[in-house]
DNA sequence: ACAAATGAGACTAATGTAGTATCATATAAA
DNA sequence: TTTATATGATACTACATTAGTCTCATTTGT
């Protein structure tokens, strides 16, 4: 199981990627050069972010991508919400539908307090805190 | 996203069952009437639990399953470990071959350390602490 | 007008998960 | 020794999710 899905982890790379380039449009093409995402995947992930107000975009030639936000101020939880929905790691004990009556009440207690701590983990990391100590 | 799937799920309600059920053999019979588990699925997951020596069987007629381990020694990271395998939050990163230059390896990093504190929490919850304050 | 870019959304393929079905084997009891 | 009642092993089907593609419309600089 993983915690971030391709979708998740292929836009924080694109926003660590977009954040370098300050307020320069930048276009798909040039993501995708840099990244090696599918493009058509990668245009999905920008409409995306850019919906969810991350990031700007400016249509027609010479157009292309900005991003809206400091990457100081865009945390992992966004990113996760945006794309995974909000962290719920307890929903199918009555999602589907099984009996709460034995031990959904206090497994569903213990792993809804796993829950809120990874939660606020990835509350804590921000984009910008990613590219510490990198080379690009 | 749940951190449990079904199988756990229902093996830790199997396990609870079993573990009131002290020294005697249950059958799946048994258990499905309680529990309502579909039997089929409930015979793979007891099977199951028996190859990770968490139960032993008697075959033929008045046959059945009992606890081999006692429910304060056996953990939920046990449980989840049969029926999931280990928890790997940032598989994916590797596995899938993103190229891991740009965000991986400091993303990597933050998702393993919040891994292990799932783990490790895990770790400490055992089956019987789930049927504190239970009445049946 | 044309080329280069994004917007929107339908579509397909692969994978994983949930759940079923079947038959073999073992054993208690009549 | 036959029968009913269990588990053992494993193949199979159906469904949902995820990954990824394709097509066409719209916008805009040159």
């Amino acid at each position: 199981m993983d915690l971030l899905n391709r979708d998740t982890d292929y836009a924080v790379r694109a926003i660590i990627f977009l954040s370098k380039r300050k307020g320069d449009l930048t276009s798909s093409l040039e993501i995708e050069k840099e990244l090696g995402i599918p493009r058509p995947f990668l245009r999905k992930i920008l409409q995306v972010l850019k919906k969810n107000k991350i990031l700007e975009s400016v249509k027609g030639n010479k157009g292309g991508f900005v991003l809206l936000k400091d990457s100081r101020k865009i945390f992992l939880s966004n990113v996760v919400e945006i794309f995974q929905g909000k962290i719920d790691f307890a929903q199918c004990l009555f999602k589907k539908k099984i009996c709460p009556a034995i031990s959904s009440c206090p497994l569903r207690k213990k792993i809804k307090g796993i829950e809120s701590s990874v939660s606020s983990q990835l509350g804590k990391i921000t984009i910008a805190s990613l590219t510490k100590g990198q080379k690009r």
